[in-house]
This record gives C-alpha cells, sequence and structure tokens, in this order.
DNA sequence: TTCCAGCCAT
DNA sequence: ATGGCGGGAA
C-alpha cells in the first residue's frame, strides 16, 4: 500500500486489491449474534468480556440505524457491491467543497512525503498462505499502533522468522519469547499478552483464522474500533467503515466535516467521527481517506502548531491559524483561554 | 519536561 | 472521564 492509493481515490478498480462491500443491514444481523449470547461465557477464549466492550457493540449497532434511513434495505439483508449507490449520503448534506479539499489534500500529500507513506502492512507476509496472511496482518496490525513503521516491521519479521506469525504456533510460544521478539514496538508486554489470547481465541473458534466481522474482531483483546476496520480492509478485503485513527479524527473536526448529532459541535472521539463521516463520505472514498488524513495530519495539520501557512486549503479551513484546542488533543492542561475572534 | 497514540481498566 | 502503558519527538 503506498501512493498509488492516493492518485486514484475515486476509482475502486485502481486499488491492489478487489474490494467488496457489505450492506449495514448485514452487519447489524451479524452484531446481535454475539450480544444474544451468554455474557461472560468463557468456552470461547475469550476472557470475561466487560461491559464497556458490550456497551461499544451496542452503541455501533445504534449507529448502524442512523446509518440506514431508508427501510427497504432492511429486507435486503445480503446486498453487496453496491458502490455506486450513495444510499447512506442522502440524508446529511456533505461539507461544502469537500471534493476541492480532498484534491487539495492530495496534491500536498504527493509533493511532500510523509511517514505513512513508507509504511507497507503487507510486506513479507504475501507468501503466507491465505489464512496465515490474514493472521500476519491481524498481529501486525495489532502491533503497529504507536510504533514506527520500520519497526513494527522488523517485529513481525522476527515473528515469521521463528515461526509463530501463525495461530497455532502463536497460541504455544511462551508469552516471554513473544514479548522479546516484539521489542521495542510499544506497550510490547501487553502486546504480547493480547497476541497470546488473540491467538488461543483463533485457534480455538476460528479454526486457527481470524475473526471476518467487525464485531467478532471487536471481540479480540487490543482490538478496537480503529484496528478493526483497518484488518477488516487490509486482511478481508471488506470495506464496512472507515478506519479513524487520531490524525483522521482532529483533521476531520478542524476542517468541520463531522459533528455531534443534532448538534454543531464537533465530535469528541474516533468513533463519533467514524460515523459522523461515513454519513456523506461516498463509500469509494472510505479506504482512502485514511493515508490521505493521515499522512496530511502527520506532515502538515499536525497537532501541535498546524503548519496553515503552508497549507493550500486553508482558505477552505475554518480552523487555519486558530489556535484551536481540537478534540484530539484538549486536555486538562492545555485549555484555550477564550475563543478569541 | 511534556505531549502523543490505541486500547484497557478504574 | 481519566490514567497507564514504553518509548520517541516536540
Amino acid at each position: 500500500m503506498s501512493l498509488s492509493l492516493l492518485r486514484n481515490t475515486a476509482n475502486l478498480s485502481s486499488l491492489p486489491f478487489p474490494v467488496r462491500f457489505i450492506s449495514f443491514t448485514a452487519m447489524s444481523k451479524a452484531r446481535k449474534i454475539p450480544l444474544l449470547q451468554t455474557p461472560g461465557s468463557e468456552d470461547d477464549g475469550v476472557a470475561p468480556k466487560n461491559r464497556v466492550r458490550k456497551r461499544r457493540v451496542e452503541m455501533i449497532a445504534k449507529e448502524v440505524k442512523i446509518e440506514s434511513p431508508d427501510k427497504k434495505f432492511l429486507r435486503h439483508p445480503e446486498i453487496e457491491d453496491f458502490a455506486s449507490d450513495n444510499v447512506y449520503s442522502q440524508s446529511i448534506q456533505p461539507p461544502a467543497n469537500w471534493e476541492s479539499i480532498m484534491e487539495g489534500i492530495r496534491s500536498m500529500r504527493l509533493s511532500e512525503h510523509a511517514p505513512v507513506d513508507s509504511i507497507d502492512p503487507d510486506e513479507g507476509v504475501t507468501s503466507l498462505q491465505p489464512k496465515e496472511r490474514r493472521f500476519a496482518v491481524l498481529v501486525g496490525s495489532l502491533l503497529s499502533s504507536q510504533t514506527k513503521g520500520h519497526v513494527t516491521h522488523e517485529a513481525n519479521q522476527r515473528l515469521l522468522e521463528n515461526g509463530l506469525l501463525s495461530a497455532d504456533t502463536m497460541d504455544r510460544a511462551d508469552e516471554a519469547t513473544i514479548k522479546s521478539l516484539i521489542y521495542p514496538v510499544g506497550f510490547y508486554t501487553r502486546k504480547a499478552q493480547h497476541l497470546k489470547q488473540v491467538a488461543k481465541v483463533c485457534v480455538s473458534k476460528y479454526d486457527g483464522d481470524i475473526p471476518s466481522t467487525v464485531d467478532d474482531l471487536l471481540l479480540l483483546p487490543g482490538v478496537g474500533p480503529k484496528i478493526a476496520h483497518l484488518v477488516m480492509i487490509m486482511a478481508w478485503n471488506k470495506v464496512e467503515g472507515i478506519c479513524v485513527d487520531t490524525h483522521v479524527h482532529r483533521v476531520s473536526n478542524r476542517l468541520g466535516w463531522v459533528s455531534r448529532p443534532g448538534s454543531k459541535q464537533g465530535t469528541r472521539s474516533p468513533e463519533e467521527t467514524r460515523v459522523s463521516l461515513q454519513q456523506w463520505l461516498p463509500r469509494e472514498e472510505w479506504v482512502s481517506i485514511n493515508l490521505l488524513l493521515v499522512g496530511f495530519g502527520q506532515t502538515i495539520c499536525t497537532p501541535l502548531r498546524p503548519r496553515c501557512a503552508k497549507c493550500t486549503i486553508r482558505e477552505f479551513c475554518p480552523s487555519a491559524f486558530k489556535e484551536i484546542s481540537t478534540p484530539a488533543s484538549t486536555s486538562k492542561t492545555r485549555r484555550p483561554k477564550k475563543e478569541l475572534g
């Protein structure tokens, strides 16, 4: 995955892999299954799941309703490949000039290299069998958060060299071994624990494969919304939602592209941003927007001191040259003194 | 020294 | 809602 994703974002056929679309209705159906199971049962190897996760799943289920205003789709749970039908974009008006803004960001991205551009989640694992490749993608995604691309890649290579890049072997591996192999990725202690637990679930419940729905991925320890959507795209070639990380969250808010339901306030979490974005952004852009905004957020629209002077879309940006406190960077220690005009 | 990222736990 | 995690950059 590289700049090729940036160049032709309007055309899915230009993506390096086939992309299938799944209806949200189908998602909501699949979503209910884990909820109906006895909470806390440990037969599946998943640790007694706490209410936080359940609440999250329920929240997402509620969001789906918002995204499915057209009732007729509720009767067609298996609809796929409706990329050209922007049925979910009808209720929410897209922000003004969003296409020009995207094009402007794309130009800036092509003229300046961003750290994210050197990351290739598939690197080194393309030769694996499908099942192992998917597991490797999941592991790589788990390792990648808060970690530089090359560090992640080297850690993944060490796991590969030691034959641990499959659910079966990872399940049997010593946790301390995993920990030493993935060092120094961020939070390696916890990630080693998570990897063992994830492998166990994959073996016991998915025959060594990885979960194939967002919901089931979310049930894995260490897997949140960002990683779940990333894995759906990279491992399963399915686009069920936008992969929203802190950069997408921050930039979307600065541009005024997202808001809390029934309000003009910005969103306060990446999950809110994801839902808000999905309500108007055409699905053709759901994959490409991540790479686009992450790189933009790394190089120009930075968390601290955004380089508005260098930004070619500042005339469209309601936050240009304002020392605003974005949702992503807001904290008790940094409050804007006063919104000075 | 402070801030940061994605998830988890309090 | 907020702090912790492990380390690197601002």
